[in-house]
DNA sequence: CAGGTAAGTTTTGTTTTGGAACTATGGCAA
DNA sequence: TTGCCATAGTTCCAAAACAAAACTTACCTG
C-alpha cells in the first residue's frame, strides 16, 4: 500500500499523515511558522535536498497548506506562505515540539 | 542529510520527527492508543508490510516509546505496549486527528 | 561578457520500500 | 508422528524514493 492512499482512510490521523506524514514536510511547516518563506531559506534551515524540497512544496501547495506567491517578476521569484488551513497545523507542531523538549533532550558532551 | 541525524537537532520538533516523522510510525502509535498490541493486529489495521512494521517496532522500542512484553512463552509471543513516554504522544495524535477531521474530509460518491 | 542570485531540474548512484514467500516455534488433533 | 494452524517475524527481489552534486533559466550588476 502506498502512503498517499491514506488520504481516503477512515481514520482522520491517517488522512492527516497522507499529507504531512513524511520525513520533511513538517520541518518545512516549522520553518514557515518561524517566518521563512523562500526556497533557499528552507534549504539552509532544514538540510534537505533541493530535489525533495521542490517536491514537498508542490505537494503542500496542492494540498492547500501553502500558497506560492510571486514577490517579484523579472526575475520571477516566489514566497511560500501558510494558508489558513496551514495555520491550523500550529497546534500539531506545538505538541510535537513539547514532546521533543521533554522526551528528546539534546545530548551534550557532559563531564570528561 | 539523513533524517535520523535529526535526533541531535537544535529544534525539538526536528528531534521528535527523528523518531516518529515517517509514513507509518504514527499509525502504529494510533493503533496502540486504540488498544491494539500485536504484530498481526498492526498489519491488519494499518496496511503496512510485515517488513516495515518489524523495523518500526524495533525503532520504537529502542526509542523507549513502546515496550515489548512476552505474553506467552512456549511459544513465545509478544505484546507491544506504550511506555509512559509513548503515552505522552497522545496530545500530538489528537491534534493531528482534529486537523484531519476538519481539513481532510472523506470524499464520498455524492449525487449522480 | 563574466559573475552573482533565486528557484528550481537533471543526473547518477544508493537506500528504502512494497509485495510475496519463507522460517521458527509450538499447540492441537487425527 | 504427521499434518495443519497460529504468531511473529525474516528473506528475497524489483520498484520507488532519496542524497548529493551539477546543471538550467532568467535576470541584474559591473
Amino acid at each position: 500500500m502506498k502512503w498517499t492512499d491514506l488520504s481516503e482512510n477512515w481514520c482522520p490521523v491517517a488522512r492527516t499523515l497522507s499529507v504531512v506524514g513524511d520525513r520533511w514536510t513538517l520541518l518545512i511547516l516549522r520553518d514557515c511558522f518561524l517566518g521563512l518563506s523562500r526556497f533557499d531559506q528552507f534549504i539552509e534551515s532544514s538540510g534537505m535536498t533541493r530535489h525533495i524540497l521542490a517536491e514537498r512544496l508542490r505537494r503542500l501547495v496542492e494540498a492547500g497548506i501553502l500558497e506560492r506567491k510571486a514577490y517579484s517578476k523579472a526575475p520571477v521569484r516566489y514566497d511560500y506562505v501558510l494558508t489558513e488551513r496551514g495555520q491550523e497545523l500550529a497546534p500539531a507542531l506545538m505538541t510535537l515540539r513539547d514532546w521533543g523538549k521533554k522526551n528528546m533532550p539534546v545530548r551534550r558532551a557532559t563531564s570528561g
